[in-house]
DNA sequence: TCCTCAATGTTAACAGCATAAACATCTGGG
DNA sequence: CCCAGATGTTTATGCTGTTAACATTGAGGA
């Protein structure tokens, strides 16, 4: 096959699958879902909108990869803010700051990234086995890395006292439920015209908030 | 003008912008926002596809129409189970019950009326001047009566001592962000699939949780 | 070495959409 | 009575997704 070889041929790209899958996420990060044409795509990639067809089912197969793409880059972008925050001594305490901080993340990649963040939650083909059910994420896909971080977190304020072993099932729900309702409202949302400082406020607050409902 | 006459002329419809809506809402009862398609909303009421711009500026404002009657009936839902509830004797008791009830009916509404709480929600046009800035609601349009009882039940909750009142700030922010962000989950994201009574658990601990948070 | 064939790309074509322009038909007020 | 503005229609343009038929390339077996 092609590769990426020098410059021969011109005719095989070599990778159009990930160059289209780029260029469509780039699409997706201006302008969200709506704005990922495969048509466009093709045409910032320099190839006939057809040749698409050779690695995408159509446009919701190539909305697909980019929506995981998003769903990668929430995750890391959390990840990385959690690696980077300072541990504290107490593990309770720890924990509790922890959970604190994964909210803030999430919400922060929503409003640093809104395109990336709607189309890794958009809506596509009404059965997506990708999902996992609810409860439980397998933990060996990059994309659940966050949520399997946020379950641990979960697991350690029971362990530490924090919080009420009977208050543990569908924790994750509420704390997932509050953080993204929360970016949504930013978003598209009656807090969108917010002042960036009131925002970041309400934001405070309501971590603060949820937190708290979750620790007691 | 023509008004709603016995059936004379049939060349001018004498409702067509009303018409036009409420074919656009069944479509997003159907299938959401990128569902409701102004030439087959045109088509069903009878009409030429270009009669719709004697009447919206185009398909986003139909589309901006749609979304203000799915607002209008996601209040009504809301207010209509608030009013069909009993009411308690403790105040205190009553709030936070009430306060509850408000949350189960937007995620009932949600579940019950997927298509129209997507569009309630649809991303429009950047520049939505009809929302309000985040913290106040104008207590006048009815689409926000549902937000407006929020608020009355979270200053309840001050009034009573079940929330400090150094909490209620962006208190209604925290309740709805649950609330909104539960229903966006249920319906597009990887609680989709969850069997019925398991879901419903899961709104109840997550509505449970939100709710020991605001008031402690 | 050469030749075939599957993979991968291209052009042409069709249907559906939003939208604008020009034209047609009512209808209310002078 | 009649005409001007409101309302609806036809026609046309350019975008989209998608299919079908055709073209090019490279890799591996005869």
């Amino acid at each position: 096959m092609g590769a990426i070889t020098g410059g021969k041929s011109r005719y095989h790209h070599g990778d159009l699958r990930n160059a289209l899958i780029g260029a469509a996420v780039e699409l997706a990060a201006e302008g969200g879902p709506e704005r990922v044409v495969l048509r466009e795509a093709a045409r910032s990639v320099g190839v006939s909108p057809t040749a698409a067809y050779r690695h995408f089912s159509g446009q919701g197969d190539l909305l697909h990869a980019v929506k995981a793409r998003g769903q990668q880059a929430l995750a890391a972008s959390m990840t990385e803010t959690l690696h980077a925050r300072p541990r504290l001594d107490d593990p309770g305490e720890e924990a509790v700051r922890r959970a604190e901080a994964i909210g803030r993340g999430y919400v922060r990649f929503a409003i640093e990234h809104p395109g990336l963040f709607r189309t890794a939650f958009c809506r596509t083909t009404p059965e997506a086995p990708d999902d996992f059910t609810g409860l439980q994420a397998p933990d060996d896909r990059p994309e659940f890395a966050a949520f399997v971080e946020l379950s641990d977190t979960l697991d350690a304020l029971v362990a530490t006292g924090r919080m009420r072993p009977e208050n543990r099932p569908a924790a994750e729900v509420a704390a997932w439920s509050t953080v993204h309702g929360l970016s949504l409202l930013i978003l598209d949302g009656p807090l969108a015209h917010l002042p960036a400082d009131q925002r970041d406020a309400v934001v405070e607050r309501t971590i603060t908030t949820i937190v708290a409902g979750l620790v007691r």
